[in-house]
DNA sequence: TCCCCGCGTGATACCGGTATCAGGTCGCGT
DNA sequence: ACGCGACCTGATACCGGTATCACGCGGGGA
C-alpha cells in the first residue's frame, strides 16, 4: 500500500524511492532497473522502499532513455472480424512470450484510418509493427514507406502489398480459391457465383477489366479471383461477368447480388464466398428466395467458424491458419527487431478446405 | 521525403528541425507544438524544415513533459468474442472523436493476464482505462485498486465488480435472462437447461450454493443465473441443479453438458445459453443426439449475430447494445479525465430479445 | 532624449528514467 | 608503510519534448 508521500502529485518516482531508502538515485535505478551492481544490503533497502511506495517504472521515461519500447504495433482492417481477431491473438501470444507488449489498432477498412494508425505507432515509438494493409498501389503506400525509411521494421500480414518489398505472411489465397471452386466443378456445377468481389460501381464486362479492378482494390481479392478463374479455365467453363458481385462489401449487398444471380435465366447453382459475411449474406438470399442449400444451391466460403459446423447443412469452408499467421508474422518482426536482416520475402501458409455437407451435385435442370 | 541528415541516427528531433530552419529550439517547439506565439515568417520556415525532414513529434517525450498521454487503455476478456469486439469499436469511435488514442489489451479470461495488462497501462501512463474485469471478490481487485489509488480514472464495462465503487456501464443481465426464460416458460417449457454456468468443479446441490458459486466467478454469471431463477420462481417451477452446467466454459464442455441433460430421465425441452459459444455447443449436442430445434428442444441464447438469423431455424437471441456499451463507457471515462467527479454509479443499458423461430411449445411427452 | 513597456525569441530547467564516469573505500602485495 | 587495483556508490549528462523566464529590440509617452 502506497504511503503518504507528503502530498506528492503523481505516482512515485525513482528519486522518491531513493530518498526513502536513503541511497543515491543511481543505486535505486540500478536495483529497480535490474542492471549494474548493487550490494545485497542496499538492494534490500531499495526494494523495501519501492514496495512501500508502490513504485512502478515509467515506461515512457525508460523508452526515451533507451530508445526502445519493447512494444509492437498491429494494424488490422477490422478487429471485429474473427479472422483478424485470431491473427491478433497469434501475434499477442508470441510477442508476449518474447517480452513485448502489443498495441492493436483497427482501421475498419479505411485507408485514412490506416494512415492515422501508422502515425500513432510511429509517434509512440513502437519497435516495429505488423499491418494488414488496404493499400495496394504506388500512390497509397506512402505511410508505410515513411515508417520503413525511419528504420522501423514492418511486416505485412494477410495482405501483401505489391508496391513494397517487405516481409509478408499470407496464405495461398489463389490455390485455396481454386481448390474450392474445383470442388464445386467436380460436383458438376458450371454456374458458380463469386460473391465478394471488387467494389467497383459497376461490373467490368471483361475478364481483364475485372481482374484489374480487383487487384487495384485488395491483394487478397485479386488472388482469390484469379483462383476462381483458374478453376474455370481448367474446366473450360466460360467466364460470365454477371456471376461476380461488385460494389461495397456488405452483407446486405451480398444478399442483393446473390438474389440477382438467382433470378438470372441461367441461374447459379453454386456460390463461392470469399469472406464470412458474404456467406451469411448469400444464405439470407437463398432463404428469401425459398431455396435450400445444398439441394438448390451449393456453397463454399472462406473462414471457417464454429457456427459453420452447426448450420443446417454444415458448411464446407476454407479454414485459414489464423493463429499461425499472426505467430509467424510476429516471429519475423521480432527477429528483424533483434537485428536480423529483413529478407523481403513472402511467407505463404497453407489453408485447408474443410469438407462438410453444403456441396452436392446440381439438380437436373 | 526526409533528407540525409548527415548520418543522424533515429528520426528527426525538434532540435534538428530548429537547426535546419535556423531558429532556436523553443521557436521550433512552439510552432510544431501549436502553443505560444511565433511570427508568421519563422513559422513558415519551421514548417518547411519539418516537412523537409519528415518530422513527427515524439509522443513519449511529449507525454513525459506534459504528464498526459491522450491515450485510453481498454482491457477486455477476449477480443475474439464479437461482443467485446463491438464494445471496443464503440470505445474507439468515441475516444477518437475526442482526440484520444486507444490501446486494446485482451486477457483471454485469465486474471493474471488482467493484472499484467493493468500494469502495462499504468506503466505506459495512459490517462485512464476501461476494463471488463474477471475480478469479483475482495482478494482479486488489488490491481484495479492500485490504479485508482494512483489517481488513474477507471471505468468498468459489461462486468461490474462488487468490491469496487467505480462507474460501470452494463446491461440489464438479470432482466434479460428472466425475459428469455419467461418466453420459454410461456411456450410451455418446464425443464430448461442453463448452459454457461459457474466453473465449479462439480455442481453445488443447492440453489444457494450455486448462486454463491456463480457470483464468486463473474458478475454477469450471477446476474443471469438470478434472472433464470426469478423466472422459475415466478412460474413456481422447482429448481433442479442437474439442469445447470458447471465446469470450464468451453464449447466442448457445453456440448457434453447439454448431451447429459438430454439423457436425463426427465430430459430438458429447452436450453438457455448465456453466451454465443454456448449456443454452438448446445446446437452440436442436439445434432449428435439426432434432435431438432425447435421441434425437440427450444433455444434462446445471448449475443445476437448475423449467422443466428440465417440458421435453420433462425435463432431467438438476446441482442446487447454493444456499440453503445463501449461508447457510453468511453464517454464516462473521458468526462472523468476531463475533470468531472466520478460518481461511482451503475449505468444500465437495455438489451432486447429478438424473437425468431427457435422457440415452440414442447411436444407432448 | 530617456525610460518604460510589450513583443518576439532563445536559453534553460524540468519530466523520469538510463548510462557513464569520477571518486571513495578497502584489501592485498611488497 | 605505501601503492595499486578492485569494488561500490553517487553525481551527472543524456533522451526529446514543454514551459518558464530573461533578454534584446522597437515604439510611444513624458
Amino acid at each position: 500500500m502506497p504511503a503518504d508521500r507528503g502530498r506528492a502529485a503523481g505516482p512515485p518516482t525513482i528519486s522518491e524511492v531513493a530518498a526513502e531508502a536513503g541511497v543515491g538515485r543511481a543505486t535505486a535505478a540500478r536495483t529497480l532497473g535490474g542492471y549494474g551492481y548493487v550490494s545485497p544490503e542496499l538492494r534490500e533497502r531499495v526494494l523495501a522502499a519501492a514496495e512501500k511506495l508502490g513504485y512502478r517504472a515509467n515506461a515512457l521515461a525508460r523508452s526515451m532513455s533507451t530508445g526502445v519500447s519493447h512494444t509492437l504495433g498491429v494494424i488490422v482492417a477490422d478487429i471485429g472480424n474473427p479472422f483478424f481477431a485470431g491473427v491478433v491473438r497469434g501475434i499477442c501470444d508470441t510477442s508476449r512470450a518474447r517480452g513485448f507488449d502489443t498495441i492493436v489498432l483497427s482501421t475498419y477498412e479505411d485507408l485514412d484510418e490506416e494512415v492515422a494508425a501508422t502515425n500513432v505507432l510511429i509517434d509512440k515509438r513502437v519497435d516495429g509493427f505488423i499491418v494488414a494493409s488496404a493499400a495496394i498501389g504506388k500512390g497509397e503506400v506512402a505511410h508505410i514507406k515513411a515508417a520503413v525509411e525511419r528504420g522501423i521494421p514492418v511486416v505485412l500480414v494477410d495482405r501483401a502489398v505489391a508496391a513494397l518489398d517487405l516481409d509478408a505472411v499470407v496464405i495461398d489465397n489463389r490455390d485455396a480459391a481454386r481448390e474450392a471452386v474445383e470442388a464445386l466443378i467436380a460436383a458438376g456445377h458450371r454456374r458458380i457465383g463469386f460473391v465478394w468481389g471488387p467494389p467497383a460501381p459497376e461490373a467490368p464486362a471483361t475478364r481483364r477489366g475485372l481482374l484489374a479492378e480487383a487487384s487495384r482494390n485488395l491483394w487478397t481479392d485479386g488472388e482469390r479471383l484469379r483462383g476462381y478463374l483458374d478453376a474455370l479455365d481448367d474446366a473450360r467453363i466460360p467466364f460470365d461477368p454477371e456471376l461476380v458481385m461488385v460494389g461495397p462489401k456488405t452483407e446486405e449487398r451480398a444478399t442483393e447480388e446473390v438474389t440477382r444471380m438467382l433470378a438470372l435465366p441461367d441461374r447459379i447453382t453454386a456460390v463461392f464466398c470469399t469472406e464470412t459475411d458474404a456467406v451469411t449474406g448469400a444464405l439470407r438470399a437463398l432463404r428469401t428466395a425459398g431455396l435450400a442449400c445444398p439441394r438448390d444451391v451449393a456453397l463454399i466460403g472462406f473462414d471457417d467458424s464454429s457456427w459453420a459446423a452447426v448450420m443446417e447443412p454444415p458448411l464446407t469452408m476454407i479454414e485459414q491458419p489464423v493463429h499461425e499467421l499472426g505467430a509467424k508474422a510476429a516471429q519475423v518482426l521480432l527477429d528483424t527487431i533483434g537485428g536480423a536482416e529483413p529478407r523481403g520475402e513472402m511467407h505463404t501458409l497453407r489453408s485447408r478446405l474443410i469438407v462438410r455437407s453444403s456441396v452436392t451435385p446440381p439438380m437436373a435442370p
